[in-house]
RNA sequence: GUGGGUGUAGCUCAGCUGGUAGAGCAUCGCGUUGUGGUCGCGAGGGUCGCGGGUUCAAGUCCCGUCACUCACCCCA
């Protein structure tokens, strides 16, 4: 039955040429992370409704129902997908702490769900690629600066271009606005977190009608728009006279993280006292990543220090988790500024097909180029040369085997001059590789041949 | 969930105050059984999102619905 197809809102689905581009960043993503050390799992898809749905109210609206469509299944437990990897990692650290050893630090790329309005940048499935580190009871904040360290790391080798990781700890907030007065701490971080689309005057009227003085609404806006990329900031917070023992802690805290950062990957991060994040279980550093040339996009990796997360009544496992949105990333780059690979398929080599009655030959030069790790594809017809070299450039390969030891052979026949004739095979009954690029044509042999590095795999790059 | 915009070929779109469905690009074929890209000729491909209404006649007007899209909410 014929039925018409359309797109799913908010389903991102690549082309291949483009599916190699996202395979590359995922390919150094997990390269970078097993680098540092981070251990793979996977988690299921589906967590019981009550473990995801305690999140806050809103997040209950986002979450995916899973049920059979048909049969009676009221008796089996609520299954939802989950909306982000950091609530599975903490059901499976406490399912399996006895077999885990502390500090555990894992890695985890999957995809996850959210059933919202999709936007810019926003889909209801998207790839996450979290690091976490759990410890049993404590947790030492040393390692909040080294997951930023792997995420410079892993962005020095991928085309992001220019983006600031701009780090906050709640401490900081929570102790200063209660150093001055205010109770409702995650409301005023909220509604701090809308500067950015309300501006000054907005935040102000807000902070107002949510029964902030005067003065406590000018208290918070002035340590909002503290943004230093060294230490400074700790002086510009003090500037404030503002004194409360978390608010200490919060400092030293930041300022730590700062200046190790600055030390290890200089440039990369910025003190930002307005960052605050939706999420409510995020008790210390809390991170976000602007790219510099459209910060409006929205952060393309976040993350934080949880506390208490997980907990089976004996011990809790603090952690820190920070975690790179594919998605969202690969939604701009190669959504919109066009980042693609090279060519559509891996094969770097196509092996043409004289006959139809010599394919087994064509099979045996393919066999010997691909023993040596070669991708390479053999024509799918004897159709005439041209179509094959069509073929090849349609998608981008940028070799030609032409398969020789037959005597009619073309590279026999229709190798064309190039001038000397130097690189033909003297009897003329060679294997020849053809560079359709340049057009350049010369005798090859199948067993020590090999492609220039550059051509081996498909490379990628923005468009000119 | 709330509000605006848009639905015509694989893609980008034209189609006037109603009169038998079009272009460009892409795809496939042919241009002396053999070395492509240019060029020439040709072909295929559409329940005009879906349903109803008005009319002699609806892609076009009206109503509904669905999808996509943008903003709000919230977040990677």
């Amino acid at each position: 039955m014929a039925s018409k197809v359309t797109p799913i809102s908010g389903f991102q689905e690549w082309l291949p040429a483009q599916r190699i581009a996202e395979q590359h960043f995922l390919d150094t993503i997990r390269e970078v992370f097993e680098l540092h050390g981070f251990a793979s799992i996977n988690t299921r898809a589906v967590e019981p409704v009550d473990r995801l749905s305690n999140q806050g109210e809103d997040a209950d609206k986002e979450i995916y129902g899973v049920s059979r469509l048909a049969g009676d299944d009221s008796s089996e437990a609520s299954l939802g997908l989950h909306f982000d990897l950091t609530v599975p990692f903490a059901r499976y650290t406490l399912e399996h702490s006895g077999k885990l050893t502390f500090p555990f630090r894992r890695y985890q790329i999957q995809q996850a769900w959210r059933g919202e309005r999709p936007q810019r940048g926003r889909y209801r499935e998207f790839t996450q690629a979290d690091i976490d580190i759990v410890d049993a009871n404590e947790l030492p904040s040393h390692y909040e600066a080294e997951l930023l360290l792997v995420i410079a790391d892993v962005f020095s080798r991928l085309p992001v271009g220019d983006y600031r990781i701009h780090v906050n700890n709640r401490k900081i907030c929570q102790g200063f606005y209660q150093g001055i007065g205010i109770e409702d701490v995650i409301g005023t971080l909220r509604i701090v977190d809308k500067l950015d689309k309300v501006g000054d005057d907005g935040v102000t009227k807000l902070l107002l009608a949510a029964g902030c003085t005067r003065p406590q609404v000018d208290q918070c806006l002035a340590l909002a728009q503290i943004c230093t990329a060294d230490s400074t900031f700790v002086d510009q917070v003090q500037a404030l006279g503002v004194h409360n023992d978390t608010l200490e802690e919060g400092l030293a805290h930041l300022k730590s993280i700062i200046d190790t950062a600055n030390e290890h990957a200089p440039g990369v991060a910025v003190a930002d006292l307005r960052i605050a994040r939706g999420l409510d279980y995020y008790t210390g550093t809390v991170y976000e990543t602007m790219l510099e040339r459209e910060p409006s996009y929205g952060s393309i990796c976040s993350g934080g220090r949880y506390d208490a997360l997980a907990s089976d009544g004996k011990r809790t496992y603090p952690g820190v988790g920070i975690s790179i949105g594919v998605s969202r990333l690969l939604g701009l780059l190669i959504g919109e500024e066009g980042l693609s690979a090279s060519r559509e398929t891996p094969s770097v080599v196509l092996v043409a097909v004289n006959h139809e009655d010599s394919r087994p030959e064509s099979m045996r030069v393919a066999a010997a180029l691909r023993a040596r790790g070669i991708p390479t594809l053999v024509s799918p017809k004897a159709a005439k040369f041209g179509k094959q070299i069509q073929f090849a450039d349609r998608r981008g390969i940028p070799y030609v085997w032409f398969p020789g030891s037959e005597a009619d052979s073309p590279a026999a026949i229709h190798a064309p001059s190039t001038g000397t004739g130097d690189e033909l095979d003297a009897t003329g009954t060679g294997d020849q590789v053809k560079d359709i690029r340049s057009g350049d044509q010369v005798s090859a042999d199948r067993d020590t041949w090999t492609p220039p590095t550059a051509d081996l795999h498909p490379t990628i790059a923005f468009p000119e």
